[in-house]
DNA sequence: GTCTCTGCAAAGGTTTTGCAGTAAC
DNA sequence: GTTACTGCAAAACCTTTGCAGAGAC
């Protein structure tokens, strides 16, 4: 994926929000690949690559890149943040013996998508508005259970 | 539902644990009827009732009930811990405005509950291992709309 | 008599906030 | 020049832990 400072300060540019190099190396880390990481993590990651930022600067940015619709966040299972850089609707597998995380694959019922399905089973049979669905399924992954 | 000294205290004593005022009235409450409620909302309601007992004290209670099956618990929308006097499989509507929770009506896929379809059907998807789950759904509940 | 429940206070981990300074626009 | 990003430290939040004492069995 295209990390290069130009590219990066569009990207945020485009979404309403000023470029620092702190910020662009937090985007860039999530850009390229999916991950699933807390912010101590990032922080961390970001430290070992000789980046000189403080955590509080990390919570602040991922906080921003989540408002602005670049990142999502959901719970571990030790109850850390984590955030994730695939901010399409999916689900997530969360292994209780390693805290690993998994996108789970697309699951249709019917011919809908499990999220939509679902929510609009609950809003017809319940009376409550319900927001697209983000699933959390626990279990052991299969590395873990090895 | 039956609350009586003596009630509690064989219930307790069936689980394997000992009595005390502190924890039966910690148990009582949870009988009455059933409920969604925070730790500080147990401290609160025992206070207001004249009980005497530190947060602490409901912190390591709770978790005992827990431990021994009584009390199940999950995450609010604020992060904090509820705890539920219903430990049947089932699922919960949270109210992303007001906090509240509520039951989620058991829903059938297929003629088998919704909780074991998945189960199922993840398994044999991702080769993970699923535990039984527990769906939490965001929304926004009648009450808190209008 | 032993084991565990209790209160208090202190510490734990994660996340947020206040402030003065600096950099982006 | 104005706005907003930054680091540091402190605080906030919920929860757990250590300890000495009291109560249950």
């Amino acid at each position: 994926m295209e990390t290069s400072v130009e590219s990066l300060r569009s990207l945020l540019k485009r979404h309403g929000l000023r470029y620092s190099a702190r910020r662009a190396s937090l985007l860039a880390l999530f850009r390229e690949r999916p991950r699933h990481i807390s912010a101590e993590g990032v922080y961390l990651e970001l430290r070992r690559r000789g980046g000189d930022l403080s955590l509080s600067t990390v919570y602040l940015n991922l906080g921003v890149l989540c408002e602005a619709g670049l990142l999502r966040r959901f719970r571990g299972v030790s109850g850390e943040t984590i955030y994730d850089s695939n901010v399409r609707p999916h689900d997530h597998l969360l292994c209780e013996r390693s805290g690993e995380v998994a996108d789970l694959p697309e699951i249709e019922i019917d011919g809908v998508p499990l999220g939509r399905y679902l929510k609009e089973r609950i809003e017809e049979e319940t009376g409550w508005e319900v927001h697209e669905p983000r699933l959390e399924f626990r279990g052991v992954s299969p590395r873990a259970r090895s």
